[in-house]
DNA sequence: AAAGGAACTGACTAATCAGTCAATCGTATA
DNA sequence: TATACGATTGACTGATTAGTCAGTTCCTTT
């Protein structure tokens, strides 16, 4: 695994520990085995590191949920896919999702930051058509979507919590309607 | 107003502008307009200023929406209201909102300090209420309760970015059910 | 093999910060 | 008036940190 990866792969674990100010960028090259100098070789600035983690996540999440959608579903069928993909995801990547979560809320977060990655675009897009057919409540479509993100996100926080897994058809499709009922006309 | 005071605001605000640990202890009270051995005085550590107004914020949203939640009231009527508190408590103190938000995704948080406080023993036991009497989805009343605030901070989220307030009913409404469909059978 | 440049090292620094402390102030009580 | 004690000050310190830099290693190209 080359310097750069094993740079990110530390500091997402460090991070999603001890948040980004609690973690000294010499204690992230250390932990990662390689010398100092290299940390800033590629990130120079602690701030870019953290910019750059998190497009590695979203992206990341794209391949992972966008190549589950198939053309012929209906829309209910696709935002359940996505759902199910993003709460897979972060449940799978517990670095990943607490390195988000921090970042989201942190002064480095700017929306526009976040409407530039195409996972978003692709969200807006179908939730659109939702609401343009009619299945969907007359409501912003980013609103949609941010109250749609914010689901997954206490799901996934509920289900670590009480160290439960996605096993369970019924109650997962429970978890779904949900979010489902909240966006549905 | 006490200096005690006087440092809980203007943490508050610095806090919510650039995070707890972008804000240094010196400034805070240089911004207060006291002296910087009185902040060590009250509050011993940086970490003990930051707990102690976490509880400052969740009483003052107790003791604003409690009230307003009347006895004879439907449940409907009772979640209404304590939604449209919530917003409207921290549409208006932005800087409430934004430290709330800050302490909740940090290393500080420990759910068991949330626990402790009556707003989420008084929330918890309406919900639990709903679920008997069949109102509620088959889903942990932690879970509905976490989802719901996750709701309301995403509504307030919108509606400053996009600089609106609370003012046309029909549209008020219109977020509610949002919120309120995800967890009514 | 020579050259050149990217990857890499780790000791170093200038700045910052949480928390301390000795001294002073204000005021209430005896 | 004297005593006592909490409130208050601000200069100070020891520890930590992001970022630098002069020099070394490694690899590719000619």
């Amino acid at each position: 695994m080359d310097k750069r990866t094993k740079l990110i792969l530390t500091a997402k674990r460090l991070f999603s520990e001890h948040g980004f100010y609690g973690t000294a960028t010499a204690r992230i090259a250390r932990e990662a085995g390689v010398s100092n100098g290299i940390l800033f070789h590629y990130f120079p600035t602690k701030d870019l590191l953290i910019k750059a983690m998190f497009f590695d996540v979203k992206d990341r999440l794209f391949d992972y949920s966008v190549g589950q959608v198939y053309k012929g579903a209906t829309l209910k069928e696709s935002i359940y896919t996505l759902w199910l993909a993003a709460v897979e995801f972060n449940l799978e990547n517990a670095n990943d999702f607490e390195f988000i979560r921090q970042f989201e809320t942190s002064p480095f977060y700017r929306t526009e930051t976040e409407l530039e990655h195409r996972y978003v675009q692709l969200c807006l897009e179908l939730i659109d058509k939702g609401i343009e057919e009619g299945q969907f409540k007359q409501i912003p479509s980013m609103l949609i979507f941010k109250s749609m993100s914010a689901q997954v996100e206490t799901t996934v926080r509920f289900l670590k919590m009480n160290n439960m897994v996605l096993d369970d058809v019924e109650f997962t499709h429970r978890l779904f309607e949900m979010a489902w009922d909240s966006l549905a006309k």
